[in-house]
DNA sequence: TGTACTGTAATAATTTTAATTACAGATAAA
DNA sequence: TTTATCTGTAATTAAAATTATTACAGTACA
């Protein structure tokens, strides 16, 4: 998911230092330097999420579907992220100890919070500012 | 990392509630639904980081160092931390790209930043804290 | 000296994640 | 209306990370 967060904020930041013109899966595949269809794979997922149009047939490409300046890191990462950033392990404890049978519960009640500080500090940055970083 | 964090807490917790006597990496094994040799492993690390001690020998097993008070959540996160939570992927971006080229350490800005907020917001929580939660 | 523990290395199994290939569908332009 | 260029997506393979297991040497108590 690390890999994945990173792949979808480096099209992003693509897509708005293209300025409007489309870029190519097979363009952005060269500077993520991966294939292109990995690259579609991710876009499939952030134009899903509403971040990204797309235009298919010869000439097309993408777009970013807001201003960067609307766009906020969390929304780009709950794009990606499926359970709680730190949870959630398969591991099953035994029911018959208390401490294991509640363990579960008290954990996910600690990823929660945890990750609701996470989503609170990515919305106070936009993609624009990020972006801005790059010469 | 997830499940090894559930791990720490879960063996910590166990401790906490023992109230000082000593248990043995195969009860706890009992707790957590795994094997005895998993658990010393975790419990390994979280003696080399100062909190929990060990007896070797008959009768021997494993006690809290310190007051459950006295441990806060983000020491337990560190023991079993690598990286930044988020980071680092291994991806290697083409770097005759502008963007390509600096993704990499913009994104680790961002990871470290996260990261610390990570670390403020466990280090609210004590382990008895935490531990108090279970009936 | 036997029993009950820890400590740790080595290995195997499993799961997850990432990468690749392949090709059908769409669009624009010649 | 055909060709070139691009997207969309499924299927598969490859690689990596994680977790689980086995095994056994070392330690301490009775």
């Amino acid at each position: 998911m690390n890999a994945r967060f990173q792949i979808a904020i480096h099209i992003l930041t693509l897509l708005d230092h293209a300025d409007g013109e489309v870029l190519s899966s097979d363009y952005m595949a060269g500077s993520l330097n991966t294939n292109p269809a990995l690259v579609r794979k991710e876009i499939s997922n952030l134009r899903n999420h509403g971040l990204i149009d797309s235009k298919e047939g010869k000439g097309g490409g993408y777009t970013l579907s807001l201003s960067a300046d609307k766009i906020t890191l969390d929304m780009i990462y709950r794009t990606v992220k499926t359970g709680p950033l730190l949870g959630s392990s398969k591991n099953q404890p035994n029911p018959a100890c208390p401490i294991g049978r509640q363990i579960g519960g008290q954990i996910g009640k600690l990823y929660d919070e945890v990750d609701h500080e996470i989503l609170t500090k990515l919305s106070t940055i936009t993609l624009a500012e990020f972006s801005r970083n790059f010469d």
